[in-house]
Parts: structure tokens; sequence; C-alpha cells
RNA sequence: GUGGUCGUAGCUCAAUGGUAGAGCACCGCGCUGUGGUCGCGGUUGCACGGGUUCGAUUCCCGUCGAUCACCCCA
């Protein structure tokens, strides 16, 4: 170990030679939103617990196990947030964003976000989710636009090894008549206590269990799809067809739950199967209660988060290597203190024109930083010593083809900005 | 939170109850005004703490971390 502290469990740092892909997820996710019309957000990491609580669920894993609680002076209690919706919607009522403009409010975010969890590949303590929110408006148009854009998004990175799952999970008409059917279902099943728990809690959750015990029992047991009204059924239907209409492959998935409390009708994910347990890439749905959990106006919405550092391993999986870290153009070779003086003025001039440039630092002989430029991955070498400025030139050497010619120094600027345009 | 596997140099990996080696990388020299190739030389390490032992990198325990699965989810 080369020092004495570490990266806190369950987190890692992003250090340049993985932060353009991390940095071009990011932009790959983003660029399809800006398109249609979301307007970027920035929330605190941190809030209310009570917002997370009522808002996520209080009987979801990432509530009662998950957050992030922090210890403070005075007496309000706060948790680093564990995913962005809430939060995105708490920040629309407090602005009254819903009331200044047309709706449906479109947001995006992009940032960390943290769970308590036991590290393991793909699940970490700190995270990163590019999001995505619709809030104020009933149209399954608005279901399947955040679906296509999540779905374009992926594929602009050159993702094609992902499915997307799809379910409707009701709405307060019917959802509450099947869960107490599947509630009578489950209590005549052999259940260990964690699972009998979550029957009386969250029993939709149960479905997605899956160790094979619990799987073998679950035959037979009742299905959402025949429990949901009229009006679910013909959304759920739109949704599916307009996606199915913009070229978009799906499947039914009619166990998908997902672990938070608030989502109703739509629901999706993005698996991809190269990443092991965690198979999640992306998922969201259709929030129609949240606001009104969390103490607003009924504003249906929906909306979605995609994880970077998941999609960062997709693209791994399927072996898709993005553009690396770029490399200056100039990489300027000082031979002695003179040279140092004059080509570091030179660099700066370069930069302030538009070229990246770099030079040798710390007094290195000629061999050293020939050396260094060689592996800065620069294009061209910038070489002077007092015989060159003697006579205003310096050496500019293609790097690639070992080409050397001599330029004036005045002229170097100009020479340069052609040769790389 | 539960269970399994693992932790030796910057990286990939050896060996060993008597305090460690290879390849690659890195630095220097050959070439005192020129990188990539080649030759020669050199630097760097037993995750941390405790126990057993004359002696522990090796055996045992704990901690930390990684990893796989469960759980959960991005």
């Amino acid at each position: 170990m080369s020092s004495s502290f570490q990266a806190p469990k369950g987190t890692y740092d992003i250090l340049p030679a993985t932060a353009p892909t991390v940095l071009a997820v990011r932009e790959a996710i983003a660029a399809p939103l800006r398109r249609a019309g979301y307007g970027y957000i920035e929330t605190p990491v941190f809030e209310d617990v009570k917002l997370f609580s009522r808002g996520v669920g209080e009987s979801t894993d990432i509530v009662s196990k998950e957050m992030f609680t922090l210890t403070k002076r005075s007496d309000e209690d706060l948790a680093l947030r564990p995913e962005g919706t809430a939060s995105v919607l708490r920040a629309t009522l407090e602005a009254n964003l819903h009331r200044i403009g047309n709706l449906p409010v479109k947001l995006w975010y992009s940032g960390s976000q943290y769970r308590y969890e036991r590290p393991q590949k793909g699940r970490y303590r700190q995270f990163w989710q590019v999001g995505a929110e619709a809030i104020g408006a009933e149209d399954p148009a608005l279901d399947a636009e955040l679906i296509i854009l999540a779905n374009d998004a992926y594929r602009s990175l050159g993702l094609r090894e992902f499915r997307i799952l799809l379910n409707s999970l009701g709405d307060k008409q019917c959802r509450p008549v099947y869960r107490a059917a599947l509630q009578e279902f489950l209590a005549g099943l052999d259940l260990d206590a964690d699972t009998v728990r979550r029957a009386e809690l969250n029993p939709l959750r149960v479905l997605d269990d899956k160790r094979p015990e619990v799987q073998k029992q679950l035959v037979g047991a009742p299905m959402l799809v025949d429990y949901l009204c009229e009006d679910c059924k013909a959304y759920h239907e739109q949704v599916r067809s307009i996606l199915t209409d913009a070229g978009v492959a799906f499947e039914d998935d009619p166990k998908l739950v997902r672990g938070l409390d608030y989502y109703t009708r739509t629901t999706f994910e993005f698996v991809h199967d190269g990443l092991g347990a965690q198979s999640a890439v992306g998922g969201g749905g259709r929030y129609d209660g949240l606001s009104e959990m969390i103490g607003g106006p009924a504003l249906p919405s929906v909306g979605w988060a995609l994880g970077v550092d998941r999609t960062v391993l997709a693209l791994e999986a399927e072996g898709i290597e993005l553009p690396g870290p770029a490399a200056s153009d100039v990489f300027a070779v000082p031979l002695g203190e003179q040279a140092r003086g004059v080509l570091f003025r030179t660099v700066t001039e370069l930069r302030r024109a538009g070229v990246s440039a770099d030079i040798a630092y710390g007094g290195k002989g000629l061999k050293a930083a020939m050396k260094a430029a060689d592996r800065s991955g620069a294009r061209y070498a910038l070489v002077a010593g007092e015989r060159d400025l003697a006579e205003n030139l310096v050496q500019l050497k293609d790097l690639t083809t070992g080409d050397q010619t001599p330029v004036a120094l005045d002229a170097l600027v100009t020479t340069l900005k052609e040769k790389l345009s």
C-alpha cells in the first residue's frame, strides 16, 4: 500500500485513464434528453430523511437498511440521497415549477447517489446516475418517450446486448385488490421469516425473489396482469404500441416489480447480461402518487435513472472502446535554462491560441525530455537550445514520422495551427 | 445483513517455517542537441494488527479491502 489512507469501502476514484469513458457515458445519456426538451437540474446530495422515507417508502430496503444518515449538531435528520426522483420532485414543488410553465415539467440530472450496501461488482456505496423526470402529465406517449430516449442513449454508445423489461403495476384502484389476493396466496406458502415480513409489507417484491425454493412455490400465484383495471390496461397497451411503433424492442415481464414504493402503472428496467448479478443498468417508471405523498398536489409523473458505473461495465462487457484521454498536440523540450524560459512562453502562447501544449518539467536532460514527449502522445515535439534561439528558431519534430524542420519562432503559432487543422 | 474465495513490486504472477524472485513497467548509461528498437546496470513489495514458534511472507485468529453468490438495485 502506497498510502495509509484508502477510498472508503464501496467507493472508488475515477482516474484519468477511465474518466473520458465516464464523461462520454454521461454525455451520451444527456444528449437525447436535451434534444427532447429536458432542462438540467441539480439538487443537494442530502435531504431531510423524511423526504426519502415518505417518498421512496418506509418498507423498502433502500430506506430501511441502506440509507446513509448524517449525524449533525442540530436536531434535523438528514440523509445522503439514495436516488434522485424524490429530490427532483421536492425541488419542483418548492420552486413551483409546475405552476410557471406548461406541464409536464421535464427535467434531467446527473450526480452521485449513496446506499449503504455490501459492495460487489457493479454495486457501490457511492454511484452515479443520470436521470430524467417528466412531471405533471398522464400520457402514455410520455412513458414511451422516456424509454425511447434511454434506448437511444445506450445505442448511441454502441451497446447492443441489453434488454428492456416492461410491466404495469396498476394504480390505486386495481393494485390494492391484487395486493390482497397475492397476500392471501403468499400466506399459504412455506417461507422464511424475512420473506414473510416482506409479504406483509410489500408482497409484490416476493415475486422477483431469485431463490429457486421461493420461485417453485410461486407457480400459480395470482398475476397482476389479470387484475389490471380497464384504464390501466388501455394505458399500458398504448405505451406498448408507441414503443413498437418507434422500433424499440421490449419484453413483457409480469414479475418486474422494482424496489421503490412510489411506482404505479408503467415500470421498466434495462438489463445487461454481461454484468453478473447486478444486471440492471437502468430503470424507472410512473409515479402518479409521489407528489401527494410528499405533500404536493396531484402530479402524475414518470421518470428513470440510468447507472453510469454499470453502463461503463456494460461497455467493457461488450468490448466497446470509447475515445481515450486526449493527448497534447505539442510537447516542448527545452535545452538549458534560457531555452526553458523561451519555450515556456511559447507554450503559454500556443495554449492561448487554442493549441494544446505541454512542456518537460523538472530540469530533465534532453533524452529524458524526448522520452516524455514520446510518452505524452503529442504529435509534435518542439526542441530548442541556445543554437536555435541565437537564430530565433525552434526545431519542430513530427513524432510519428521523425521528420524535423526548423521554424521561425514568430511563425510557430501560425505554422502549427495550419498543420493541426 | 448472510455465505464462499482471495490479498506477495506500479502491473501480471512465482517460490518458501530460516525475512523473497520473473516478465512487463520505471530510472540511468551506451548516444554530454533528439523519443520509439537494442545492450548493460539499477529502484520498488510480503494489506494491517495479534497469536503459536528459537524464528512467520508461509500456520492460527481478528481487522481492513477486493471478489462471487444471496439480499437488493443503478
